[in-house]
Formats: structure tokens, sequence, C-alpha cells
DNA sequence: GATAGTTGCATCAATAGAGTCGCAAATTGT
DNA sequence: ACAATTTGCGACTCTATTGATGCAACTATC
């Protein structure tokens, strides 16, 4: 299966920026349209719509690729914060950054993860566990009220991380610093409803 | 255009239960899958395909009548809480329960206002400026904290109302007041990063 | 029971989109 | 310059869906 030549490589490596290019352009217009046809996918990527087909045997054979890729982003922009050994504060933090990078890019295919193969939902399953495992640990550091919902809090996290990647006013480390704190201190001055 | 006899009302009246009906069947179906058919939406609401195109001329026109049936329930959500008399955190209160009621059931519907036709933008553009208003009249009032964009907090407020009327796993008025809890105090023990 | 209105059913045409194929032209490495 | 590969283009089939229509059956009101 792998290349014997460097010509095979080249070629390859051509095949592969092509695939990518698709990739991104689908991203973009399905973002906006998810009912778009191939048509337009391909007119956005600059190829004809042949192409595309070549590339990718179906449209949920594109659908997949697109989330099977932003899966793998996604577990890359957890795995690069070390969660298990970082305090959990700066791994709440850094995992906000790197997961903000790859949303506000892969917002639409990152939606995909319930519809995705079981491949990729293990992996997005496996991921929102380890959430759940670093919010325990800041709750425990006394970093999270004890008196809040856990699976509320990470639910409000989430919703956070969504919104905050849809508004691309800033980069992403300030969006991040923005969205912990507001996580963490809310947006009142203290009083209470209760 | 009125009905001048018992007959006629009668009859009219039950008209406008099956186009309720076929509405509420349109958001159960379409709120799982937004490229459902007319027949998925017809076999949903009981009824023959043939009677949904006898009350809605086509498709974008059912879509247009969600967006529009689901506005006016949106105005009337807000506007039962007099938001422009009422204490800023009362009628943050009672705006959020009151969308939220609507929300949980005519959560597709709702997601429409971009999409929709003139007289809805409308009508969600100055729901959003009352919002507004409310934000600044809250912060003035010492509620909301001085040092938080004021655009961003507002994002925040949407996006709780958005994840709340998702999880169903209480009623309207307990998800409102864990969600303007959430808002104003965070999920965090007061510590902040910088 | 007569009547007006509504519905279900079968059926029709029109359309859009997915997916396939062959061939000429362009690209790229050697 | 040559060979391998990829692409664009045009044409094609096939299927799902939309939207329209005529007719018989049903329902509620009078």
């Amino acid at each position: 299966m792998k290349e014997t030549t460097t010509s095979t490589r080249a070629l390859r490596s051509d095949s592969e920026r092509t695939v990518h290019t698709i990739l991104e352009a689908a991203e973009r217009v399905l973002s906006r349209n998810p009912a778009a046809s191939m048509e337009q996918i391909a007119e956005a990527a600059g190829v004809a719509r042949t192409t595309v087909h070549r590339r990718f045997a179906s449209r949920d054979a594109l659908v997949a690729a697109m989330a099977s890729w932003a899966t793998r982003r996604f577990a890359e922009a957890v795995d690069a914060a070390h969660p298990e050994t970082t305090p959990p504060l700066v791994a709440l933090y850094q995992i906000t950054a790197n997961v903000l990078r790859v949303k506000i890019d892969w917002s639409f295919a990152m939606s995909l993860a319930l519809t995705a193969d079981r491949e990729a939902a293990h992996v997005h399953a496996d991921i929102e566990e380890r959430c759940e495992r670093l919010f325990v640990k800041a709750r425990e550091a006394g970093v999270l009220r004890a008196d809040v919902d856990p699976a509320w809090a990470r639910r409000v996290y989430y919703a956070l991380i969504h919104e905050a990647a849809q508004s691309r006013d800033a980069d992403a480390d300030t969006l991040a610093a923005r969205l912990v704190d507001t996580l963490l201190r809310g947006v009142g001055t203290g009083q209470s409803l209760t």
C-alpha cells in the first residue's frame, strides 16, 4: 500500500491536497447551508463536481470524512493539554483554547459527532469521559462550586465553547480567557436569586 | 372574510386545528432531521401528504408558517414579563422562564429566525433590542459586572437559553432559576485566572 | 336526510440531485 | 520530451421529492 517511488509519493501528496481543499470547501458551504448540493461544494472548492465524486464515493462518504477529520483534530486538541497531569484550571484553559482553534474552522464538521460512525462516536465518548474526569478534579480542588450539578456545569461549558466559536471577534486565547472567566465567575456581581 | 354562520365557524375551527397539528408534527420531525420530506411530516401528523399541500402551498410556505408561529409565541413570552417596567433581575427571570416554555416545544421553528421573512426578522430585531435595554438596565442597577462586554454577556445568555431548552430534565421555572444563577455567578468558587 | 367542507387515495408531471462514464487537456515528475 | 496521473467537461441514468388533480368517502351542521 505504501508508495515505492518518489513519483508516486508526489502524486499522492497532490491528491491529498485536493481532498483537503474539498473538505475545507465543504465545511464552508455546509456550515451556511447543511442541505447544499455537491455542485455547490465543488464550486466552492474550485473543482468540478465529478472530481468530488472521484475522491468521495458518495455524499455520505464526504460527510463522514469531514466528521472523521474534525474528530481527529478535536482529540489532538484535548491531548495537547495533558488534562490528566496538568492542574485542573490550567488544563481547562488549555483545552478551551485548543478546542476553540479547531472549532472556529470546523464548526459544522464537529457538529456531526452524533451522526458519525462508530469509530468517531467512540473517540467523542472518550473525550467526554476525560472532560468529566477533569471537572471532577476541578471540583475536588475547590475550583468548581459543590452545589452545582456537574452535568449541568459541563453542558454550560460546551454551550460557551459553541458560542465563543461563533463570535470570531478575537483570537482563540483571548476567547478562551474570557470564556473560562465567564464560566467560573458568571457575568453578575455576586447577588443571588435565592 | 369573517365567518357569518355558526356552521362556517365550526368548519374553520376544524381547519385551524389541522393546521396546528401539522405545524406541531413538522416541528417534531424537522427538529430531528431538517431535511425530512413532506411525506415524513404528513405521516407524523397522521394525515395524507396531499392534505399538507392543501394547507400549505409549498414546503417553504410551511416552514415560513412555523417561523411565523414561533415568532409570535416568542414575542408574547417576552411581552408577558414586562421587561420595561419590572426590576431587571425579576424581568430576566420571567423572560427566561417564559421563553424556555416556548423554546422547549418550538426549538426548530425558533432557529428559523435568521432565514425568516422581513416581518419575523423585524420582530426578532425588536426583541433583541429590548433584551439589550434590559441588560443595560441590569448593568446600571449593579446586577451585572461592569467589566464584562455587554454583547458577550447577552451572547452567553442566549447560549444558556439554548442549552437549557435542550436539557428537558426539569420544568421551565427550575431551568430558569438554575440558568440565571449560572449566568450571574458562574460555576466556579470565585477564583480568577487573572 | 341533504349539504358543504374536508380528507384519503391513486396518479400524474416536473424537477433536482446523486452517481457514473469516456475522452481530451493539463499537470507533474523523470 | 515522455509517461503517469489527475482534472474538467459533457452527457447520461436513476431516484427521491415536490406539487397538482380528480374522485369517492367521511363528518358535522342544519
